[in-house]
DNA sequence: ATGGTAGCGCTGCTA
């Protein structure tokens, strides 16, 4: 079985692309993050025809998140915990079944910077999310919550903790929310495999951070303890992130005998 | 060409 995660920045900008890749690294599922879609405007008839169906929570201009499957889907859920009005919520969470396995697509608040309220709605958003883990998850059941988690786990995931020093993404509390939440009973995938710095998912688009190496790793799959004994292997497809109209974040993939 | 925001949507916000 093999997972990916994507944050396209625009399916529609992206569908080309998104199509195109699909064929290539044949995933079984993939969450998809910043769809920047309406709930009713997702293409699902496009990629039905490639064999996958799709569970979409949209919301327009921002966000919007959705697994796609071809190993099924079931009981789908929008969001996460800790909200009164689940409907009304900003679209950063989905959660469905997908055959034998457990998955949550998120895209977590960007923080913006450390002294701002959105900051603070990045730290309750991730309590949040480790709440919902609780409700609905057993550490034991084989459980994937992947996505853009803006933050880099540590300095090595940052191409220099010197020019990213005080910002957002690499802050102490926010690497201990994940750390918190990781502590549920989640493994990174890609650090099972590789213990090198260096390795990112995100480069800005502005004054040409891929090409100049300046990058983070902010985007992950998280696996529960059943899933890291069969994984196969992980890695970052920084050929997504080349060429004509990319988006900001490469795919990260895993593989595993399930 | 040793280069260099992108997307949404229509003005500025978000990342």
């Amino acid at each position: 079985m093999r997972v990916a995660t994507w944050n396209v920045n625009s399916l529609n900008a992206r569908m080309p692309r998104f199509v195109a890749w699909l064929k290539e690294a044949e995933p079984d599922v993939v969450c998809i993050q910043e769809t920047k879609l309406k709930q009713d405007a997702f293409p699902h008839l496009e990629l039905e025809m490639l064999g996958y169906e799709a569970t979409h929570f949209g919301q327009g201009q921002w966000n919007g998140v959705a697994v796609i499957s071809r190993v099924g889907l079931k009981n789908p859920i929008f969001g996460v915990e800790g909200s009164d009005n689940p409907e009304s919520e900003e679209a950063r969470a989905i959660s469905v079944e997908c055959g034998a396995i457990e998955i949550v697509s998120v895209y977590v608040p960007n923080g913006r910077s450390v002294d701002s309220d959105h900051y603070r709605y990045k730290l309750r958003w991730l309590a949040d999310l480790k709440k919902h883990l609780e409700r609905h998850y057993k550490p034991t059941d084989n459980v994937i919550v992947a996505g853009d988690f803006n933050i880099a786990p540590t300095d090595k995931d940052v191409w220099s903790p010197q020019a990213l020093e005080g910002s957002t993404h690499v802050s102490r509390p926010e690497r201990q929310a994940l750390e918190d939440l990781m502590e549920w009973g989640l493994v990174d995938s890609l650090r099972h495999f590789y213990d090198q710095e260096g390795i990112f998912t995100w480069w800005d688009h502005r004054g040409g951070a891929f090409h100049k190496r300046q990058g983070l790793r902010i985007d992950y799959l998280l696996v529960s303890k059943p899933l890291e004994s069969c994984l196969n292997w992980a890695l970052v497809d920084r050929n997504a992130r080349k060429g004509t109209k990319p988006s900001d974040h490469a795919p990260v993939i895993i593989d595993f005998s399930i």
